[in-house]
DNA sequence: CGACGAGTTGAATGACGTCAAACACAGTGG
DNA sequence: CCACTGTGTTTGACGTCATTCAACTCGTCG
């Protein structure tokens, strides 16, 4: 499963445009604005196979990048390691949004870990197109705005709770949306370590630890939240 | 300095209407857009004394807050403690620009270090002022992917840099605006360690560190940078 | 002068990453 | 059916970096 990192893709693997509808509901917020249907005409939709990259940190930003299927794993690579993975995204969802609107360079290399469809939304386009459709560049704007609280809730998190508390958070948010208190993991448990700013070993570790306290159960990908309570007192106020 | 936290304070200390022009250049990018004279109409100013709350977490976010001039500090504050910031921030900048746009709560508590002036922008009325006039929307999308840049880069320092290199950083930068190679540092070491994401000891520790490996020499709050090439390489690729 | 806050320094503690070995499990080919 | 292999996880030992606590200095203000 650990992709090695391909050589420099030249962008056109399989080009081609689609006017078929793109999933912008999940991209850009529930209520779907009607105008979205504008942005299929402008997006370009390739296909990479796993191990492509799909953004190369430092290069410039000229479109809007949306990850359709598939997963990448966005991280800083240097030459000769496999790939320090920040976070795993699957799609869909937005892979790069903000640097082109800020004329900026791509933050974090993104490489295909399966294979994996993507849309370019070229910024020059993009930007004539909102300013037609009003609703739209408003859409964009909260859907930035999301895009800041969710970085900006990483970023104390790190900052001020250990790996516990991380953790701790972590089963209490994923527990809350399902009527049962028990949750299956989806991704590899490395995965949803580097996604805690942790290693995996630290990740076993503190599961160790919370269901030696007896605050979960843990067997295998399945953890049962035993008492829901403590645990969101350990992830902190 | 170091202010006590005053309890919550109504809405209202100075409640007043203004149609003079706001400091849009410096909040949403060089090139002033004509329509941010609407953005004028909507805003409602404020001053506040020093130790007064700006913002409290948790709250719901109905309006965006620019800070006009004075000193806040953003960070989370506990009932007793004196008040953790996360950093300084000091005028014209924006307050709480996320929140609102996606129906949130402010993500930290804000205290004035100074007296204050505020500008609040009641959410709603913005909305439809961004519907009419698109640009204006496009410019407060871009404002927001710049924060996403900001806050992208330094959760990459947090979790991949020790703290020799995020000081490194820092002073790099800092560094890059003047033209000579000397820094007046214009807040408490305290702040800026906070900042960085580390406890003032750590901070002195990193600094006569730094010092006597020859890349900067520092006398008080003056810091003359030596070896910039080397100091630069120490902050990583 | 004494009190206070900011900064510095040292020693002790602790949290987490790194390295290495062992283990579990699925897939594969003999 | 069974070794064999590769991947993912667990566990332990160990080292390192940064925080914590405490003492001490320095400058300012009463």
């Amino acid at each position: 499963m650990n992709v090695a990192i391909a050589p420099a893709e030249p962008a056109s693997s399989v080009s081609a445009r689609r006017t078929s509808g793109l999933p912008w509901p999940a991209l850009l917020g529930p209520q779907a604005p009607a105008d979205a249907a504008e942005l299929d005409k402008i997006a370009l939709v390739r296909s990479l196979p796993a191990g492509a990259t799909v953004l190369r940190r430092g290069t410039a930003a000229r479109a809007l990048v949306v990850l359709l299927d598939g997963q990448v794993g966005c991280g800083w690579a240097q030459p000769g390691r496999p790939l320090v993975t920040d976070r795993l995204l699957t799609g869909p969802v937005w892979l790069g949004l903000a640097a082109p609107f800020a004329r900026g360079q791509h933050g974090c290399d993104a490489i295909a870990q399966s294979s994996v469809r993507v849309a370019e939304l070229p910024i020059d386009p993009l930007r004539a197109a909102l300013v037609r459709h009003p609703v739209l560049a408003v859409r964009f704007t909260e859907t930035m705005a999301r895009e800041v609280i969710r970085l900006d809730a990483r970023l104390h998190e790190l900052m001020h709770k250990d790996a516990a508390a991380r953790l701790a958070t972590w089963i209490t948010t994923q527990a809350a949306d399902r009527p049962q208190p028990v949750l299956r993991l989806a991704s590899r448990k490395r995965d949803i370590a580097s996604q805690l700013g942790m290693t995996p070993e630290t990740l076993s570790r503190m599961m160790r630890n919370l269901s030696e306290r007896g605050l979960i159960a843990v067997e295998g990908y399945t953890v049962r939240v035993l008492d829901p309570t403590a645990l969101q007192g350990l992830a902190g106020p």
